[in-house]
DNA sequence: ATAACCATGCACAATAGATGCATGATTGAT
DNA sequence: ATCAATCATGCATCTATTGTGCATGGTTAT
């Protein structure tokens, strides 16, 4: 679906660069090599008779001709995803590929039933998964790698809801439990608050990433600054981390704590309720495509069903 | 200008299709050859994964889907010439290609001026002029082989003021004389009315030509069904005609005489004045580019100049 | 000063895309 | 009814575009 786009392909090169500023990274994004990105850029420069990039130190940087073309192509890309969207709902679409992204257990939970079920109602097309983190997954579908991305929204997002690009729709709200050593005085408890872990030596993932900002926002809204004793960049490390009794953490309700010895999982309460928001991200215009309503709907009927085999007090 | 679309150039393709029908016109109009155009909407079609044509006897035709696409594109087409025509106006543009078109008179009156002023003043510009009727003017704007065309408006037209594809801009009204042997006994007079001609032999252009339906609707609307006694195609073969003593014609103000012998052009007055319009048309939403308003300036003032060479009486 | 980084140019290779002719299918004319 | 004309399409071929990999030169950080 999205490849051979009806947008020439080196408009989208230079708005992925929009992106992420550098003519490598943008060839990571593409799949180009740097070689063909910096020739695309060129030959889109020629093409236009406009001059959209400048020498800026080592790298190149935009000119204003050139921010000014990226920003006004928001539209124009948002215009034909509407039309191809309309045209295939118009006439069916027998075949095309599709790209989905999605965030670990989100792609675990969300993204793999999704594209089981979508290929084996559409044996025809061509379904490829990415697992990529959120702010990836916003390159990969400016980038037209993926059409459709299940991301964790954040309070703190650099991708605004109201983006331009975009179109995203809110799937579940996930809470975040607390997980704690088995023998921990807490430990034998239901439910806790933040401010009663406030003391603890906590263990989160790196700053900068995605849940870090998660972690630091609900202490924020509690008025306390958790001490930070170890970082742990996947679930199970964490999980391990907490079992040997170095501290404390958060974990998504989705994210399963099957393989924990020693390790106990208790609810928050209290104002500083932290949740994570997951949401699927279209580009702008593509979300009236049968195939973007045909995956929206299964995925809202998966997180539906998560929610509702859960105690009612979560929701 | 108009080369190298940012627009996937089979998506043009089929937009000219569909103006035109046939694959062989298609090819004829885009300057591919007709296995090219079937290779473009075939590609089309599997990249889309939808059905735009079906055959249909000796031919193929648009499919509803296919319909529904080209008319969905006119707005994309806006949208990307807008684009471009602002973002031209922000970062000046450097060099480029300029497609003109025009017919006959209005060429060489209009269209060989603004030429070669657009030479002398961005000679980096690359202008191309091609001669060519109303009709297939606005086929090449949609072929994207033009950008801008002078072309006669008609009362008639089958192409419609507020057609989604285009803008227009009077340039000037030219109004018809009309032409009679020296040795007429209308001659002498300064002005006719049509009424006074209804009898005579007229010579004009084939049916379904430009003229021809001008030379009718001028005298529908003095209730008046004039003989036609001949046809001619060139202006100098009508003029010579007349020449002849072979009937009357109308010829437009702007077509020179120079070349005539036993020929007088006298003004028509009365109710029926039949009149060209003639108008700059461009692709919508590129009138906004700087070239394209230059352009429009240079017709506009010559335009001027020619009104006002000629008696107030006749404006 | 050296190393790392970034973009670009060049030679080469792969691929997409156009051409021209031949073919098959359909319509209209003799 | 046959023949010619028209139209689209497939195929072999060629060309031009486009991407890759490596080398180069300029720029920043250590």
């Amino acid at each position: 679906m999205h490849n051979r786009c009806m947008i020439d392909p080196r408009l989208i090169t230079l708005r992925v660069f929009a992106r992420c500023g550098t003519v490598g990274a943008t060839a990571e994004l593409t799949g180009y090599s740097p070689s063909a990105v910096s020739a695309q850029l060129r030959e889109l420069q020629r093409v236009l008779g406009l001059q959209l990039l400048t020498k800026d130190g080592r790298g190149v940087r935009l000119t204003a001709t050139g921010r000014f073309l990226v920003a006004g192509s928001d539209a124009l890309i948002a215009e034909w995803e509407s039309l191809r969207a309309a045209a295939m709902e118009a006439g069916d679409q027998v075949q095309s590929r599709f790209g989905l992204g999605g965030f670990s257990t989100a792609a675990a939970q969300l993204l793999a039933p999704l594209a089981a079920t979508l290929r084996s109602t559409r044996p025809l097309l061509e379904v490829q998964v990415l697992e990529a983190n959120p702010a990836r997954c916003f390159d990969l579908l400016v980038a037209e790698r993926i059409d459709l991305a299940v991301i964790v929204a954040m309070q703190s997002d650099t991708y605004a809801e109201d983006d331009q690009r975009f179109e995203q729709t809110v799937l579940l709200d996930d809470p975040l439990d607390v997980i704690i050593p088995a023998d921990h005085p807490l430990a034998s408890r239901e439910t806790v608050t933040l401010e009663e872990l406030a003391s603890e030596p906590w263990i989160t993932e790196a700053a900068g990433s995605t849940y870090h900002a998660l972690f630091t926002a609900a202490f924020t809204a509690v008025g306390v600054t958790p001490r930070i004793a170890h970082e742990a960049v996947e679930w199970e490390t964490q999980i391990a981390f907490v079992g040997a009794g170095l501290g404390v953490g958060l974990l998504p309700r989705l994210a399963p704590l099957h393989t924990a010895e020693n390790v106990v999982r208790l609810r928050i309460t209290g104002k500083g309720k932290p949740t994570r928001r997951i949401v699927a991200a279209v580009r702008r215009g593509s979300i009236a495509s049968p195939l973007i309503q045909e995956s929206l709907g299964i995925l809202q009927i998966r997180a539906n069903r998560i929610l509702s085999s859960r105690p009612e007090d979560d929701l």
